[in-house]
DNA sequence: TATGAATGAGACTTCATTCAT
DNA sequence: AATGAATGAAGTCTCATTCAT
């Protein structure tokens, strides 16, 4: 072993960090582990006990990258929702879902490990009904607004949701964007459009 | 305590069947299992070691599961397709999709397992690709006969999988499925119906 | 590693038994051992594993064998409660009580871990009670038959099996025994005999 | 969460007497703690590094303890023995029985702590052995004045030890007192009393 | 073919102790 | 003198898989 790392003294919150910041590193990098504890902390340079004193276990952990992940989503959402400018709702939602769509498939491992995980957390766990909520209180204004047809907006929400994470899980095995982008801007031209 | 099994003598294809039934039951529950070569052989009434008399590993039971419930989907699509009798697609698509999400919804375990599984399978595996190649084929010839507008079938397919799974999932968790209904019944109309 | 011990399959009894057997001879050794499991199935010469097939935690084992030890105990005073000869109170008395010392003092380490644990098992568990009730029935049957003065017979054995303890930590630690069982007996002398 | 304690200064010795305090309160509440070292710094009010400023190790805090509270035990004896006042030997005794049989029962986990401990201090450790021979001298200094019949001092002494415990654990388990209160004075009367 | 006792690598976790501040 | 973040050796336990019967 050469690297003797040397105690490096940190305030818990920049130690927490770090650990979630390499745990997001490893998941995203698709690499297949098996003992993520030791991977996070190696990655970190931390010892292994460190971990735990910040994570009662590796759950937590996931816990914890989840809602950095889906603070993003949740953030964008909010602040259009709360903006008090005009907005153009048909680009804005085009560029929501080419951006959604970027952003999850270029980190393939990092979603898979957050949406797909069947670990304590079920499917459609808090955070990610945080997120579908913001999409859904976006999509009720445009409606409102008169840009979208009125339906639903929950289910509308989470469709979209499930629709962009389609599209990006397809992408990143390899399939075409341009084709996916296409499609989606038609389904929801046709979908959500007013007569 | 002395078990009441000593050796069951069976075919070896009936043997095989129950494991794998046993193994779909247990999915299927819901149960938080952990070892699960164990908790299988116990539902089939068999010993531990028969399991891999059948399996040389849990990730082939799993595929062997797969197989089995995907088998269904592309057996209904393929008769679909292959069909020479005029078909009224739209009441066909509606039927489908209301079958798929209360099939998808009933057995939550299940599909969990065999969708989601983070294990050496990844998103997209063979077994998904052949039950969305059937759709898309369906689609295909729904398309040429004019009932849908024209749309990458493969992509539709792609996408109306997952939608179908979110409002599976949805109302496996609580939501009122006739809503969902409802808007994949609306969706699907002003996406795919011609103009 | 030399000794490349081979698969021996057991009967599940049996198997036990070698470990109770290993874990007797390890206690009494009075060697310090941190790592029990590990230690004991060594000597038993089956692997870590196998331990937790028989026992579920280590305390499962301490307690497995201290119902061998006191089995012991409580088979002969339950022998002589139990025998329809006429017995000669005193004569047995002094026998059982060198016979205890000398035993307890012979397996130091046994004692002190089955005996002085702070375990899980509080003081007073419910082998002990049993052998305390054993010899409690002995003496009761000793003051009906008049060689005893009548005492409350739990709280007397209790003292006796105590007392005995005492005599034997001390000869383990290396005072006289012939002084010890010498103030032993006068002290059942005085105590019990009948004026 | 900001800690209202921060640095309190101390001096070493009362620091010091802080944290054996704080030992002893969570050594006799019986609780059943893992993390020692932790658990007392937490009660003290410290902080877990302070410990190791006081004791190198958490076997240093267990001699500590156990020297203060056989203090006590020895200077009571201590006194007894030096007094130049006559003494009446049996309510002397009487008096000192019910006391510790009381005082042990009391603080159930300190004693099981202090002299059942399965530390690295065998059975009839140091500070056992002052008390024992505190009690042996007191007895001694009774029988040359003719209140006690004389036996070997060190040898009654541990025998009452070990019976005065016996009492306390039963009495602390629920039996009742006033029975072996009874049985104890009963037992010191027919051994030690004179013809 | 069927069994289930046996295996052991390795995951998870703890906690006494250290040391930079 | 006091702190508490950091450490890592070492313990406990699991479970997919093997293999003697």
């Amino acid at each position: 072993m050469v690297s003797s790392r040397s105690r490096r003294r940190l305030s818990p919150e920049a130690r927490r960090g770090e650990l979630i910041d390499a745990a997001i590193r490893l998941l995203d990098s698709g690499q297949d582990v098996t003992n993520w504890v030791q991977a996070v902390t190696a990655e970190a340079d931390a010892a292994k006990g460190t971990f735990y004193v910040y994570f009662s276990s590796w759950e937590e952990m996931l816990v914890a990258v989840r809602n950095r992940v889906l603070r993003d989503y949740v953030d964008r959402f909010q602040r259009l929702t709360e903006s008090t400018e005009p907005i153009d709702w048909w680009a804005t939602l085009d560029a929501e879902c080419a951006a959604a769509i970027e952003a999850i498939a270029r980190q393939g491992g990092l979603h898979a490990a957050v949406f797909h995980s069947n670990s304590a957390l079920g499917p459609m766990d808090e955070g990610q009904q945080d997120t579908v909520a913001a999409i859904a209180k976006a999509l009720h204004r445009g409606m409102d607004e008169g840009a979208f047809r009125p339906v639903d907006p929950h289910i509308a929400a989470t469709i979209l949701f499930s629709v962009l994470h389609s599209a990006a899980d397809a992408i990143a095995t390899g399939e075409q964007s341009q084709r996916w982008l296409t499609v989606v801007h038609d389904l929801t031209r046709h979908w959500l459009a007013p007569p």
